[in-house]
DNA sequence: CCAGCGCGTGACTTTACACA
DNA sequence: TGTGTAAAGTCACGCGCTGG
């Protein structure tokens, strides 16, 4: 490595620009990814270690649960996810990726099995649901001609006749699985729709489309869209729920406060052609990702259709 | 093809009202 | 004005079914 890697010498400027296309990227694969973001192995050693925490920071913020960064070097990527949910120790990372962290893999493998909502924190589960939950395949199974509904109706019923040392049990792990829940989302706060919102289907849609794809974001939302409209999760600040606020600059800015020297050393694996590719591109590109970085997501849905070469760089990864 | 409904119970929030 | 109580509404799970 006799030449210098040019992010190097690149201003933070530059290398906020190469963040910004990385986190684009990011995006557009993150439903294909289930919320992980895959990043090149050496991408500390490109852009910093204070925006990879950047992207980790925004990936939180847009999924609504924090989030673990470590190295994967079965497929030769950084990744990014949610931290897993049932682990009861959260495997923080973010800094200097030294091994595989092969504690978190099988956690990991539960991540991929879990059909994450985006944004959406769901409730913890009650007594009786964890009992109905622990009930429906047997009574599925002894009684397979029964409708889900029914088996509702059967459980119920069995739930009202159990002795009351039972429901105390099933009470406890609920309580269990609350606090829990609780620990892992402790700014979580139930937000119900109201019962003008709650009519959705039928001739309450005024639209003239109620195709379900084409809902407006603002009709329905609760909490629970996302799904296709990715809210803003770039630097601009976001109006969308005042009681909390998602206040990213502020946020970003505290995590990006962290030094960067420690990544510095280490392999390159951004080859220098391809960074000066990269380069060339932020430079071209610039513009574009500034406005990315001060607009919704809009923006960058338009954006998305547009051919792009940093994804053809990424592809293999994802 | 896929979002939404239905069906049970319990936890929780919001709203309305009464009272000090 | 502030506090307490009750009622109403929503959603957590699971999955077959319905309708756009």
């Amino acid at each position: 490595m006799s030449t210098p890697p040019l992010a190097m010498r690149a201003p933070v400027e530059r290398t906020d620009n190469i963040t910004e296309l990385l986190w684009q990227d990011a995006l557009r694969h993150l439903r294909n990814t289930n919320n992980e973001v895959l990043l090149p192995l050496n991408v500390v050693d490109v852009i910093g270690q204070r925006n990879v925490d950047k992207i980790k920071t925004r990936l939180s913020m847009l999924i609504g649960t924090p989030t673990v960064a470590f190295l994967d070097e079965s497929i030769n990527a950084l990744r990014i996810l949610q931290t897993p949910a049932f682990s009861g120790t959260a495997v923080a990372l973010a800094a200097p990726i030294k091994e595989p962290a092969t504690e978190i893999e099988a956690a990991s493998i539960t991540i991929q099995a879990i059909p994450v909502k985006p944004n959406k924190i769901p409730r913890p589960p009650n007594a009786f649901i964890l009992y109905r939950q622990n009930h429906h395949p047997k009574v599925k199974e002894s009684n397979p001609a029964l409708t889900n509904n029914e088996i509702s109706i059967l459980l119920g019923k069995q739930w009202k006749a159990e002795p009351e040392e039972v429901k105390a049990e099933w009470r406890k792990l609920a309580e269990e699985t609350k606090r829990k829940h609780a620990e892992d989302h402790p700014d979580y706060q139930y937000t119900p729709r109201k019962p003008s919102e709650k009519k959705r289907r039928g001739s309450s849609r005024p639209e003239s489309k109620p195709t379900k794809r084409t809902r407006t974001p603002a009709a329905t939302s609760t909490e629970s869209e996302v799904g296709s409209s990715i809210p803003d999760t770039t630097l601009s600040t976001t109006s969308a729920d005042p009681e909390t606020p998602n206040h990213h600059l502020a946020d970003l800015e505290s995590v990006v406060g962290s030094d960067e020297s420690a990544m510095l050393d280490g392999p390159y694996r951004f080859s220098a052609a391809e960074l000066d590719n990269l380069i060339a591109e932020v430079e071209s590109e610039n513009q574009r990702a500034m406005i990315f970085a001060s607009a919704n997501f809009g923006m960058n849905e338009r954006l998305a259709g547009e051919p792009f070469e940093l994804s053809d760089f990424l592809a293999d990864i994802y």
